[in-house]
RNA sequence: GCCGGCGUAGCUCAGUGGCAGAGCAGCUGAUUCGUAAUCAGCAGGUCGCGGGUUCAAAUCCCAUCGCCGGCUCCA
């Protein structure tokens, strides 16, 4: 005979008595209609429905409208997939099959790759699995057992695994025939798998490391219903369509040529034209917060890349050429010249901080698989500065620095998150260096009162950094601002000012961008905006349609007026209908079509039309002239009106 | 760099061993039209580049450059 125990429900709180050893669906009792139990949380752990109870705790059910359910779901349709690639393919060996942020994967070692129609394959027999509502069942099990079950399947990665576990007991969930070492919680039965799609096949190292052999990955997306699923899969279409590479093209911004190079951009004209726009923004931002322009060469010398470290440390991402006999190094940072300004002179604390910031074009040597449109390129230019401060001003400059990221990033409407890096592997520096400087930058968000991840290992080889991640148009996150404490390089190029003291001291420095990378914030903006920037950022501002011919001459003379008073403004010359030349426009999201006819020739004004529909009263071209300023200056919250260049 | 896929007109793509195609864009002509596509004609190609197999290669093979999806790495 069993004992009582008391389960307390969550939320509710409601407390309710149950014979030790019931299972969880047996506690939680049958459901309401139209909802089902996917798993539930015991004491605050996740666990499946058939987990027995053996005392007092609190439960709370996990439907599919809980947070953590799409996940569970997820990855046990990863387990689903894994049972049907081994019942089509019995000689694969499974590695590791997770839930990630927008779907699962799992790893196969196969003999050789998966191709689409295999795919198909696939997800049929998965709907067979699933359409056999076959229960997933745990067992608990020692870990040496565990060992001897997936060796005698032959399952080396599942051994591999097992053997760097330190717990003595594993657990192992089972479906059909398919057996699986898993942490779980899983779906009860594979009949709630009901909208599933396999999306792509990849190559991928075992366990992350280059070193390792390639598996395979298969990746799909699940669902507890279709229409998320289809929803799901439009929002991916509708990613496609802005797609900064695709709207690139399109609006005529910039191009690649693999008669160039991989990874070196080419901006055309409208393009080009946001470029200036963005730097001239930032040279003023900069000014107006106490910087200084400076300007470094491309090329310096080997030996300096030897002595601040880039050599030995980050050589295989330089590039080289050799001239008179003298190596040099183009560079890939733009510190080093900035460090020789400050050496040029005695420098007294009086002095600090100094800023020096720098549009600066770097050159990194990335390995050809990473490259990727405007976001990953091995030619960019930097909105970069070093501050050179005493140890004191630390904390006061980086805080400043997200100041100046978090307003920039409002003028744009980023959302972004942020991350610390701390010391990695190959790194130079003393322990205490990389304490000090890794405590000023988490005390700096700490009391801006910024949430912020921590990633163990990531910073670069010279000292720890702040990134602030920005999203784009498929949600994956790309690092454009960056703050990067630096306690060795002043130490390696003896960098000193003279202190109220009267002695010598070293100086600390700081690497920052805001923007970072302008090829990649343009990528990220062009997929932000969708193509559709805003009036102080649109390449072409104002396109003039004539209704007819004879229009053409007060069009031209309107253009000339309109760019007179700075606005980018275009006329559309062909003899087309009007309806032609506004679709067209449309399509290149210029933000104003000046529609020009008899009556505006007459009235000696334009009519114009905005580019979601809205048509404005008849106006002159001066009129519409301040109409621009005035939202070029909301629109960039007061920072840039007309005449920008 | 690694695994897989792909490369045909300015763009989007069809053509899988036997005469290189379509739509859009471009040009010319006609039309002069009021808010998302007027009509007709013309022109446009080293089928990424280089080798090879074959009577014959856009098509099959090898190599190379580039692109795409990932892995690894990073602004």
């Amino acid at each position: 005979m069993s004992k009582e125990i008391e389960i307390t429900l969550l939320p509710g709180g409601e407390k309710l008595t149950a014979s030790s050893g019931a299972s969880v669906s047996e506690i939680l009792g049958k459901p309401a209609a139209g909802q089902s139990w996917v798993a539930a949380k015991l004491d605050g752990q996740l666990v499946d429905l058939s987990k027995k109870v053996e005392q007092d705790a609190s439960l709370e059910a996990i439907t599919k409208d809980s947070p953590e359910a799409i996940e569970i779901l997820r990855h046990s349709a990863a387990h689903i997939m894994a049972q049907a690639v081994k019942s089509i393919f019995p000689e694969a060996r499974v590695a590791i099959g997770p839930a990630i942020e927008n779907g699962f994967y799992y790893d196969f070692d196969v003999e050789r790759p998966f191709t689409q129609e295999d795919l198909e394959k696939i997800e049929e027999r998965m709907r067979e699995i699933v359409s056999r509502k076959l229960a997933f069942s745990r067992r608990d099990l020692p870990r040496e057992e565990a060992m001897s079950v997936f060796s005698a399947m032959g399952e080396k990665y599942k051994v591999e695994l097992l053997e760097q576990f330190s717990d003595p007991t594993v657990s192992i969930y089972q479906q059909g025939d398919f057996v699986d070492l898993c942490r779980g919680p899983h779906i009860p039965q594979t009949g709630l798998l009901r909208a599933f799609k396999l999306t792509s096949v990849a190559g991928a190292y075992w366990r992350g490391d280059e070193h390792n052999p390639m598996l395979q990955r298969i990746y799909g997306t699940a669902f507890f219903d279709v229409e998320s699923l289809k929803k799901y899969l439009t929002f991916l279409e509708e990613a496609q369509k802005r797609d900064h590479r695709r709207l690139g093209k399109e609006l005529d911004l910039f191009s690649f040529s693999d008669e160039i190079g991989a990874g070196m951009v080419i901006y055309h004209p409208k393009g080009a034209i946001i470029r200036h726009i963005l730097e001239n923004f930032e040279k003023r931002e900069h000014l107006l917060r106490g910087y200084q322009l400076v300007i470094g060469p491309t090329l310096l010398k080997t030996d300096l890349w030897k002595r601040s470290g880039h050599f030995d440390h980050y050589r295989e991402n330089m590039y080289f050429t050799e001239i008179d006999g003298q190596s040099y190094g183009v560079k890939p940072m733009n510190c080093l010249s900035h460090m020789l300004i400050y050496k040029s002179k005695m420098r007294s604390y009086r002095d600090l901080p100094l800023r020096y910031f720098e549009l600066g074009t770097v050159h990194r040597h990335e390995k050809s698989g990473v490259l990727h449109g405007l976001l990953r390129v091995r030619q960019f230019t930097q909105d970069d500065a070093h501050i050179l401060c005493t140890p004191d001003q630390l904390n006061d400059e980086i805080k400043s620095i997200i100041d100046f990221v978090s307003e920039v990033m409002s003028i744009f409407g980023f959302d972004f998150e942020i991350e610390i890096s701390t010391r990695p592997e190959n790194s130079i520096g003393s322990d205490e260096d990389w304490e000090r400087a890794t405590a000023a930058l988490t005390r700096a968000l700490e009391e801006k009162g910024f949430h912020y991840f921590v990633c163990e290992g990531e910073g670069a080889f010279y000292g720890p950094k702040i990134d602030i991640k920005l999203k784009d148009a498929l949600d994956r996150r790309w690092q454009c601002a960056t703050i990067q404490c630096d306690f060795t390089l002043p130490e390696r190029f003896d960098l000193t000012y003279i202190g109220p003291d009267g002695g010598r001291h070293r100086p600390v420095m700081v690497h920052r961008v805001i923007l970072g990378a302008l090829e990649r914030f343009l990528g990220v903006l062009i997929e932000h905006y969708a193509g559709a920037f805003p009036v102080w950022l649109a390449p072409v501002q104002a396109m003039i349609v004539t209704v007819t011919d004879s229009q053409l001459d007060f069009a031209r003379a309107v253009c000339t007026e309109l760019r007179g008073r700075g606005v980018r403004a275009e006329v559309d010359l062909r003899s087309e209908k009007l309806g032609y030349k506004i679709r067209e426009a449309q399509k290149h999201k210029v933000p104003y079509m000046l529609v020009i006819g008899d009556k505006e020739v007459q009235g000696g004004a334009v009519a114009p039309r905005k580019r979601d529909g809205t048509q404005l009263d008849l106006m002159t071209s001066l009129q519409f002239a301040d109409l621009v300023e005035r939202e070029c200056l909301e629109s960039s919250k007061g920072r840039v009106g007309l005449n920008i260049v």
